[in-house]
DNA sequence: GGGGATGGTTTCCATGAGGAAACTATAGAA
DNA sequence: TTCTATAGTTTCCTCATGGAAACCATCCCC
């Protein structure tokens, strides 16, 4: 087992940047809609409420770059086009449902806290 | 057991306030600087490379106001204060420290498929 | 009273991410 | 030829994030 040459606390390491577009503002909601198989792009923006049809098409993009997401056009018509996660887009599928999974479980308590802490002088 | 009446798919639903919190650009850092116990202000900002003070004051205070962070000062010379994840924060340490995980261990391969996207017309 | 150490704060600024709204392309159906 | 549907694109704009640099507060020591 070699060590991996990869650390997010350098400034400088590219996995800071993996990093930082996994947790971007929309790639863990494309991730959930994604989740149980291929996708429609009115899908996927229907399921994730509140993207617009510019910034959803720029995170798939992004993610299709990254070799994370597949993106195939059937010539019917109208024209249908699927998203699909890939192998490595589903072996991410875990660790980004877990923080999905803690974020809603934990988000009363969060709450909860703000408040006590802005009460607070 | 109940279900969890939160929902990330849902653009009015607090738990996306709180997802995108932990995804934003320092918290999985201060988190992976934080794990091993506590740690002064100036131990986390060496930690965590490029980050500047201002910024680290506001991400760790965010973190504080929503109880994953405490902080402690101590009436020394020169005084100290120490940052400490609460028992709400290291619940969140795992699900993060797999993010990170596989981040550093895919980040080759994202970039290889960054290159062959590029690389197509 | 000057210096050093810690833990910040303040000001100012540039960049870019993201949103609203309108528009486009394709192609069959009516 | 007009309508519909999908899947975007384009333009313009605003606002928040984040960064650089300088400054501040405390307290002891010399």
């Amino acid at each position: 087992m070699e060590t991996i040459p990869f650390d997010v606390m350098d400034p400088a390491c590219p996995s800071r940047v993996v990093l930082q577009r996994i947790g971007d503002k929309w790639t863990p909601l494309v991730f959930q809609s994604l989740k149980d198989g291929p996708r429609r792009f009115s899908e996927v923006r229907a399921d994730i409420g509140g993207v617009t049809p510019k910034v959803l098409t720029q995170t798939l993009r992004t993610l299709e770059r990254d070799g994370l997401v597949s993106r195939a056009v059937f010539a019917e018509v109208p024209v249908r086009v699927e998203y699909t996660l890939t192998p490595l887009g589903r072996s991410l599928l875990a660790p980004l449902e877990a923080v999905r999974a803690w974020a809603e479980s934990h988000a009363a308590t969060i709450l909860e806290a703000r408040e006590a802490f802005d009460a607070a002088d």
